[in-house]
DNA sequence: TGACAAATTTTACATTTGTACGAATAATAA
DNA sequence: TTATTATTCGTACAAATGTAAAATTTGTCA
């Protein structure tokens, strides 16, 4: 299948989907209702927010009631993918590697944090060493 | 001293503000001398950005000869710093932590950076305990 | 069935972004 | 000093973005 690439999202965009994905799927009351405190926009701006993401692709919408009730259609994980992707050019010309320094360096993290990272980060490590060039 | 906050940058404005980075400082050419093979942009362009870059604060100039040299002006971690943190808000709500484990998950480290990320991780998780809530 | 409320659609608009041409100017070589 | 060349400056402009008011439609309750 060939899986078409969809048009970038903008900033504002993007924090609107993030409110969808974790609500699933919602009207624009909803995801209204999901906006973080300090963050006031209108009603008929996250509409239209909502609309541009349904015309490039992200979400759909279906009819419940008189309201519409939008969800997501790319994958998180795709849609992630790409913005890291993209964020990591234009600020570190692609080597992501300085970024997860930075952020190691920056965050305050939990010693959970730091266990569950350093898991990872062996599991893998090991990983690479058992497939040393496989794509 | 009250640094002032910068306006936020464009991505295509982040992309020449690093190039800028990586010389230290230059003219517009040498920014386009810069531009990585596949993304082509006219002088203008760069000269454009550059400007607009200057205008809200990121870079400075001075002339030298008839061409003007610009430097950052901004220091490169602070101006990191606030796009990561922008970035991390817009598309994690804010939390970093999804953003390191999808990192270490997609990307394809060598060994060395992973001994190198370990350790690091070792060592912010033991600062961590030894200073439990300064700031 | 008619009024009311909720939601959508339409339309709008200032600003920012990406992109660049052409005119002006300054350095330079002849 | 003049022609040439490199560089900036002013200007332009379409598209995208952020934001939303106004008009309209659609359920719903009395």
């Amino acid at each position: 299948m060939t899986r078409k690439k969809l048009p970038a999202m903008s900033p504002s965009e993007t924090e609107i989907l993030r409110l969808l994905w974790s609500l699933s799927s919602g009207t624009v009351q909803d995801v209204c209702d999901r906006l973080p405190p300090g963050r006031e926009i209108a009603y008929a701006t996250v509409q239209t927010l909502l609309r541009r993401l349904e015309k490039k692709g992200y979400v759909t919408h279906q009819a419940k009631g008189k309201a519409h009730v939008f969800s997501p259609t790319a994958r998180r994980e795709n849609v992630i993918r790409r913005s890291v992707t993209d964020f990591v050019d234009k600020l570190f010309g692609g080597d992501p590697v300085p970024l997860m320094l930075h952020l190691v360096d920056e965050t305050h993290l939990s010693h959970d944090d730091y266990e569950r990272l350093k898991k990872i980060i062996d599991q893998a490590g090991r990983q690479d060493k058992r497939e040393p060039k496989q794509g």
